[in-house]
DNA sequence: TTTCCTATGATATATTATAACATTACTCGG
DNA sequence: CCGAGTAATGTTATAATATATCATAGGAAA
């Protein structure tokens, strides 16, 4: 298992640091303009989030937090998450116990994940014409959806590209 | 939340006994044909969730081969189920930690379920062109899926009929 | 019979998540 | 300033989900 998979090291890059600031500004502001309060906590977990493509569990981001002086207990990260959630600024993939940043945060939507067995990238599709398509397959068997989960694991282009089966 | 849903009672059904009858025999000669051993510990558990459209949890299934004699312990019951999904006899609703009989045994696909938040029910629809939708749609994208994970969460038409919002 | 393989038994523990209640900090009306 | 109310966090405990590990049993095959 680990054997088919790249390290950690090889996998783990940061987002070009445009990318990252101007994520934080939009919850900054959305936050601001919503009465939201992004305090300390809440700021923090979402810079891992930004920081780590591959999604992070919840126990690692208390790993973290304690990290960086938070003595934090497990509630105190739920908390946080159940808040970045609710607000549209992180999603939970469910088939990995995982979280990660969204790539449209403040927009409500259903997302589609992908998930790269191999280098464990989770990478958030901007398909609505996909969660359109399903909505509309559902509502014509007479079901009302009010939040879908899809997420696909596979292997991502960069992984299938770099040959290294 | 509970007063949301209506009682377990209301909601729980028995699939009419030739549905029933029918997966069993589907499995019992797939297994027959594929040399897959259909013990009785996972006989039984795939009887459960035949007879649960809600699905059932890891532990409600160990509560019930306990109350059917098998003194089982939780490996026990993840080993059944581990068996059951590998074969496509069954499948794990990710977002619910649940798990139901499959619709189409023996067929390996990736599901689509609806869940609805009213009665809980969890159906798995046939919708094979809306899986291969997705799959078109991500390998546009350069990811090659291996498996999808699709999960609705809403009102189910029989709910939504009933009125009683 | 011995070996091998598959399944199960049994014990312990890891991982993920929440309940419940106490405390802090800030706001707002008085 | 004071006190009430609210939102967030602290704190302790525990629930719920899942797996690692090693032991045992039982049948098939050499």
């Amino acid at each position: 298992m680990t054997e088919k998979k790249v390290s950690a090291r090889d996998c783990l890059f940061k987002r070009d640091e445009g990318s990252f600031k101007k994520s934080m500004e939009i919850i900054e502001q959305y936050c601001r303009e919503h009465g939201l309060q992004l305090t300390p906590v809440r700021k923090k977990v979402f810079e891992f989030l930004l920081d780590e493509p591959r999604g992070l569990g919840a126990y690692k981001i208390l790993d973290l937090l304690r990290l960086s002086g938070f003595n934090s207990q497990p509630p105190a990260a739920y908390r946080a998450l159940d808040f970045l959630v609710e607000n549209g600024f992180a999603h939970k993939v469910e088939s990995q116990n995982l979280f990660v940043a969204c790539t449209k945060p403040g927009s409500h939507h259903s997302p589609v994940f992908m998930i790269c067995k191999k280098c464990d990238r989770v990478s958030e599709t901007q398909s609505t014409s996909l969660d359109a398509n399903i909505s509309d397959s559902l509502r014509l068997s007479g079901f009302e959806i009010e939040h879908a989960v899809i997420e696909a694991e596979g292997i991502c282009s960069v992984c299938a590209g770099s040959g290294s089966s």
